[in-house]
DNA sequence: CTAGGGTTAG
């Protein structure tokens, strides 16, 4: 209908060839006739018919009809780059509108070495950039991780004396930003004067990409304390998410606090956001009765409470729930397999995990990626299916990774396979994956079957290859405010309170029965050291720094980086009985 | 005489 109606106009356009009135009266009417004709084009073929009366009137030399010409097609969605490309090459002396809309057209479309391609043209035929180029063309260079391009073109905004403009500015905060160069976009950030909320969305956002999320948290709280306060979802979402990475459930609350207050409703990806924060930070019944009463929930909502019921080990329900979504019609996608497959592990459902496994494969089309097979590796490990799970690595159509082997040698470690174990070993040591973590699992195997010999040798091969542990660190959160706390640190806060903290601590676990494990400190250290190393773990410190600064009774949460060691789970566990 | 920055979830 709509395409009848242009088409219609069209022919308008011709009736009035016909009967043409004095040209200088009528040569801008009509260009911007035209022009208003390719703007209500909904289809490319429409758009063709267009682009030929335009043609046939001579228009394509007005630049004007030219630049919209380009632009339509560079940018609309049923547009087309080849041939707002085509339109471009006939085009004698394009502006810079034409190369700023070709260079968005290529980002749009992915085609991210054109843009700057279509920038260094641009530059060629001596076309002088503008304000509006910079945006895209900086975008380009984000989704390219080109910060060495990215820089050069810093360089020509300064040239052109563009720096002052905000959008530039904002293209170049989240250029830095998202291609690691964090100092340089904060830079930039500070020459601002009046930092928008845009500004500092991009400051925040880059962070988030970035995986800093205490950076994130803490830009967050300048956003706050300089009165640039505006509840912005993007930010709070932003926020959320750092919360959920760092484990700050009351930073969370808040921010829930703060988009009920301030937004009229809370979309699909605001209640995602908040499910996922309240499943991970530990809260699971919050999220999953969120989850319950979300009028529109989609993929993503469900593969969020879908892992999260997984990873707090309520399988059955995890199940009940995809099966629900199936039900409701979403297709899964391969992430939300990955949750399935993890709660079939938990739950000890081989049987069952092999039909999902096939289910994903044959019903819905999804390639297995190493991950599913990571996960069918450690169901059977878990089961107890050794032979099965090396079976199935040797079987996969994809070369194993350190992930697998490492499933496969904990699995053995668990069920007392030693040689399964060795040779699991070996493929990882072959794969030049050479963790700490990875000896103590073979040397707490041999220790199990009492090769102590075994032991010895695999401790002298850590110590000659001089394997540094990866730094533990630990994040709890005291009043809204997240700590980080490394192990062996002494340059955290408070750090002769946390200490004395630590000593009454032993001195008062030690009473109730606890003695410290020392068998996982793999240094060539004596026994006092040992005891020394273990007690100063970051988790040890950060639950000493939270007893300090919470009331009794209080929950304290922990978010680390690799797995609590045996002798800080022990520790642990007498706390717990102690609360 | 047209247009542009940040945009969030597994």
């Amino acid at each position: 209908m709509v395409g009848t109606s242009v088409l219609h106009q069209t022919h308008l356009l011709i009736s009035q060839e016909d009967h043409p009135r004095s040209p200088e009266f009528n040569f801008r009417p009509k260009e911007q006739e035209c022009v208003s004709l390719v703007k209500k084009c909904k289809r490319i073929e429409e758009f063709k018919q267009v682009h030929g009366q335009i043609l046939k009137l001579g228009l394509l030399w007005s630049s004007f009809c030219a630049s919209n010409l380009v632009a339509t097609c560079a940018l609309s969605d049923w547009g087309s780059m080849d041939y707002a490309c085509s339109i471009f090459q006939q085009v004698e002396e394009p502006s810079s509108f034409i190369f700023n809309n070709l260079i968005r057209g290529h980002v749009k479309d992915m085609n991210l070495e054109d843009a700057l391609l279509m920038y260094s043209e641009m530059l060629e035929r001596g076309v002088e950039p503008d304000n509006f180029t910079y945006p895209a063309l900086l975008k380009a260079c984000v989704r390219l991780r080109a910060l060495d391009e990215g820089m050069q073109i810093h360089a020509h905004v300064f040239k052109l004396g563009l720096e002052d403009d905000e959008f530039v500015q904002n293209s170049l905060i989240n250029m830095y930003g998202k291609c690691g160069a964090m100092r340089h976009s904060c830079a930039v950030f500070e020459h601002i004067d009046q930092k928008t909320v845009a500004s500092w969305s991009a400051l925040i956002a880059a962070r988030a990409s970035m995986g800093m999320w205490c950076e994130c948290l803490s830009l967050f709280g300048d956003m706050n304390s300089e009165g640039c306060w505006r509840a912005e979802e993007s930010i709070l979402v932003t926020v959320l998410s750092a919360c959920t990475h760092l484990g700050a459930l009351d930073l969370g609350r808040c921010t829930h606090g703060s988009l009920l207050r301030n937004m009229s409703g809370l979309n699909v990806i605001v209640e995602t956001s908040l499910i996922d924060m309240y499943v991970k930070c530990g809260y699971l019944e919050r999220g999953y009765c969120l989850f319950q009463r979300m009028c529109k929930k989609n993929q993503l909502s469900y593969s969020v409470i879908i892992s999260g019921l997984a990873m707090h080990r309520r399988s059955l329900e995890a199940l009940k729930v995809f099966s629900d979504m199936l039900e409701e019609g979403l297709k899964p996608d391969d992430v939300i397999y990955v949750g399935v497959l993890s709660a079939c592990g938990h739950a000890g459902l081989v049987e069952e995990g092999f039909q999902y496994f096939d289910r994903m494969r044959f019903e819905h089309g999804i390639e297995p990626t190493i991950q599913h097979y990571g996960c069918m590796v450690d169901l059977l490990g878990r089961a107890g299916m050794l032979d099965k799970a090396f079976e199935l690595i040797k079987n996969m159509p994809m070369e194993p990774n350190d992930v697998l082997w490492r499933s496969l040698l904990s699995a053995c470690k668990v069920h007392r396979n030693v040689e399964l174990g060795e040779t699991a070993a070996k493929n990882l040591f072959q794969l030049n994956s050479h963790n700490a973590s990875d000896y103590v699992v073979i040397s707490n195997m041999y220790a199990q079957v009492q090769r102590w010999q075994d032991v010895a040798m695999i401790r002298t091969k850590m110590i000659d290859k001089k394997l540094a542990q990866t730094p533990g660190f630990s994040l709890v959160e005291v009043k809204r405010n997240v700590y980080k706390f490394v192990s062996q640190d002494k340059s955290h806060p408070q750090c002769d309170g946390v200490y004395e903290m630590l000593h009454q601590m032993e001195w008062q676990l030690e009473f109730e029965g606890y003695s410290p494990d020392t068998s996982q400190v793999l240094l060539d250290v004596d026994e006092e050291e040992k005891r020394q190393r273990l007690s100063r773990h970051s988790q040890k410190l950060a639950i000493a720094f939270a007893l300090i600064h919470t009331s009794q009774g209080s929950p304290i949460r922990i978010v680390r980086n690799i797995r609590m060691c045996n002798d800080c789970h022990i520790y642990y566990e007498v706390n717990f009985d102690d609360l």
